[in-house]
DNA sequence: GTCTATAAATAGATAGAC
DNA sequence: GTCTATCTATTTATAGAC
């Protein structure tokens, strides 16, 4: 009976190395960056010994990319349940705007990494990454010209609208830090995710509509 | 004669030096962040010995923090000759995302500099450029009170319209060499900074006029 | 003001025992 | 799978000559 014991413990030890690995290293590398995260002190923060990481990972950069890659994967499927679940051109836009904020919201280690990586010239964006990426901007050019052809919309560039979308989103969600420290001396940082949701969607139609204006309908 | 002939060329080769830093200094914290940039490569970058850095700045901490107040510094006054110029509130906001639009794109570094000392919560944010921030996002709410006094705009927090502005902006800036690194993979990313202003501006205030359309009068 | 040499610390990675 | 000990390279910073 106990023949496999041993190795079922181990597969268990592993896998709770690996998320306590993975719960450290997003908290480390959100905060720090790829350059300033240190391998030393995400082996700490896990509570595993700093072996383990080169182990289960191979390098810094492997698990890296192991995050970044969960990520973009993440988000295709959420676009893709969007596509999927059709609707006017405009409601897919609300929907893409609010699951990739649902997302990002999910995982608030993600948008001040995504920052850097876009300061840095997605130095890590391996080819599956990159394919997810340009996934999931094909996918919003779809809309786009499903609403152009419609006319409720003007001809746009996805990627011009996608940086309207992405942008405030992940502005906000990676400030947080920033808002909390400015806080207290300026006021007027304290707004909800919803609110910021809410506004962009409105924001982004109300660059895109060729309608008068582009409420939003509950 | 020739007494002060040794000072004098002393101190053009230290603004010489300066200058030949801060260049360097610029290019390399923006493409490899305060962590990921090295004292030795803004040298050899330079063309300077490295010990100039520390005999000119400190540190390299002194060295950014110069960089972030000077590029503050700039914003604010252009923000400020917005509010000097007056016009409409609608004008002043289209202004608005003009003016740090081309005080940015004077200045390649800034965009990707920001987006990280944003992700890293500020961490090198000292007072007096934390006050440049804190006037910026005041005068804009000044913009945005006087919108919603002639009943032209509806109420708004200024740093969620800030968002909508600068998130658009500084991403399309930052990610110059994401977009050249995957141009050839994927089509649609060669905009244009005026037609990313502009969408911006359209964006904006498509997101807080209370108007049925709020088209550009050029 | 500028350069050489070097101190002093840190960090990514691995060998090898258990 | 996990841990100890350590190697090797890199990097910020400075002392001191010119």
């Amino acid at each position: 009976m106990p023949v496999r014991a041993t190795p079922v413990r181990q597969t268990r030890n592993a896998d709770a190395s690996r998320a306590k690995i993975w719960g450290a290293a997003t908290t480390e590398f959100a905060a720090q960056g790829f350059d300033g995260a240190k391998v030393d002190r995400i082996a700490a923060g896990a509570g595993v010994n700093k072996a383990m990481i080169y182990y289960h990972f191979k390098s810094k950069a492997g698990l890296f990319n192991a995050i970044l890659h969960d990520t973009f994967g993440a988000i295709a499927d959420a676009v893709r349940g969007v596509r999927a679940a059709g609707g006017t051109p405009e409601a897919q836009v609300r929907a893409y705007v609010a699951a990739i904020a649902h997302v990002a919201d999910d995982r608030p280690f993600f948008p001040p990494i995504w920052l850097r990586e876009v300061a840095q010239g997605g130095r890590h964006l391996d080819p599956a990454v990159a394919g997810h990426f340009r996934e999931v901007l094909t996918m919003l050019g779809e809309i786009l010209r499903e609403g152009a052809a419609a006319g409720t919309m003007r001809p746009a560039h996805p990627f011009l609208v996608q940086l309207g979308i992405v942008g405030p989103l992940t502005l906000f969600m990676a400030s947080r830090p920033l808002r909390k420290k400015f806080s207290k001396v300026h006021q007027g940082l304290d707004v909800s995710i919803d609110a910021v949701v809410e506004h962009v969607q409105t924001m982004v139609l109300g660059g895109i509509s060729t309608q008068k204006a582009a409420r939003k309908s509950r």
